[in-house]
DNA sequence: AATAAGATGTGGGAATTCCAACAAAGGAGA
DNA sequence: TCTCCTTTGTTGGAATTCCCACATCTTATT
């Protein structure tokens, strides 16, 4: 487990936290790392709500699916993410959503009542996490509204230009890589695939965007 | 401001704080009461993000609004419900979200850095608080998933249904009342209001449901 | 009670999305 | 390289939403 202590200083949750006493935590944590492959679930919906989880490599998505099979997909969880603290902070008996791998990942789970409960060795790292798991909650926060912000838009170009350009300020560059792929996207934006890649090839030729595959470029500063 | 001690020890923010030690509280929170009328704002997008705001009376709602003024309502904020928290937990410089009155009602304003730190003369309720707060937050990012649940359906007709059939449930009972107009709902769904205007008016004709002004009652148990 | 202002319901044409089916392109493995 | 399988792009008709205009109902004010 040590060749995971660099990797998780690095995750928000661990912000501050010495990889020297990465072990006691995590065994103060009752830390566990799990691979998954891709298009397994690590939680399923209806799942107890006690964990908290850490993308250590590959990308996990959280998602809903309704009676009728239309998959929602809330967020798209890069390494250094955590994902399931807001269930379990919440105090949520099960899980109202699933994640899954969307390739093959590490993830670390941790018993999300033991960071909140100071722990009877008073862990002096206790007082660190708890302000890194408000942040995560926070951050949490915002990528939802941001989720929001696109889908509140009218139309799927805008809705999806509203992604796009959020992505492009995001990376810094006019030019940039999304996390996913088509189907995903659709399913992140509330949208069609088809429909989105009908709009996606019409802005390319209006001379808006370009793409290929997960690679896109923005044109003008045309906002739409 | 006593008068507002009993009040203040309901909202879960301060839940398990005793009304007799909410005075040195509040002057160490650098707290505030501030009465707003009807469609007044309390936060502008923009407004620098280090308050918490926490619902006396009244109601409030959180909103964003587009280049074109498609205005999307991000949460209907009741008494005892809070709001800010995550922007200023996330150290935001600025709001990207505005608060506004949807009645008159009364707020009270705290500065958010100092539920965070450990204050010089180190109050015995700030471990409560920061656990409060994390509650708090993740609650608030359970709501957040519920607005993209009903966002998430394809029809108008499935989004007030899902929407309706939660708020029974919240509610405990078939009949209840809903916090807010039609205008909000509808902004807050996503939807069109004439839109879903025609829609309430079909489910009503098809028996599913019944419904004048606010209040609501659901007929069957069948959720489209 | 009269009036005004705001909220809600109704209607229809234009625009958009959904949906399903299929074509084309890309990638992995034999 | 060839084949299979997955992803992405394309298309057209049906369904839905948007948008505007206006009727009706409600509430507040004088």
């Amino acid at each position: 487990m040590q060749k995971y202590f660099e990797t998780l200083s690095k995750c928000s949750l661990f912000h501050g936290i010495n990889p020297s006493d990465m072990e006691s935590m995590l065994g103060c944590l009752g830390g566990k790392i799990i691979a998954i492959s891709k298009s397994d679930p690590i939680f399923l919906e209806g799942d107890p709500a006690n964990l908290v989880g850490v993308v250590l490599s590959g990308i996990m998505q959280s998602v809903q699916e309704d009676y009728y099979g239309n998959r929602s997909v809330l967020s798209i969880l890069q390494p250094g993410d955590s994902f399931g603290e807001a269930f379990s902070c919440a105090s949520l008996e099960s899980m109202p959503i699933s994640v899954i791998a969307q390739k093959d990942s590490e993830v670390l789970l941790l018993n999300c009542k033991r960071i909140l409960s100071t722990c009877t060795q008073a862990c002096h790292f206790h007082r660190l996490l708890i302000n890194n798991l408000i942040k995560e909650l926070a951050n949490k926060n915002l990528s939802l509204s941001k989720k929001i912000r696109y889908m509140s838009k009218k139309t799927t170009k805008s809705k999806l230009m509203a992604y796009l350009s959020d992505q492009a300020k995001t990376q810094g560059s006019a030019e940039f890589v999304i996390p996913c792929d088509r189907q995903t996207l659709a399913d992140y934006l509330g949208v069609e695939r088809s429909a989105m890649s009908a709009e996606i090839s019409k802005l390319k030729k209006s001379g808006y965007i370009d793409t290929k595959g997960s690679w896109f470029c923005l044109k003008s500063e045309n906002t739409l």
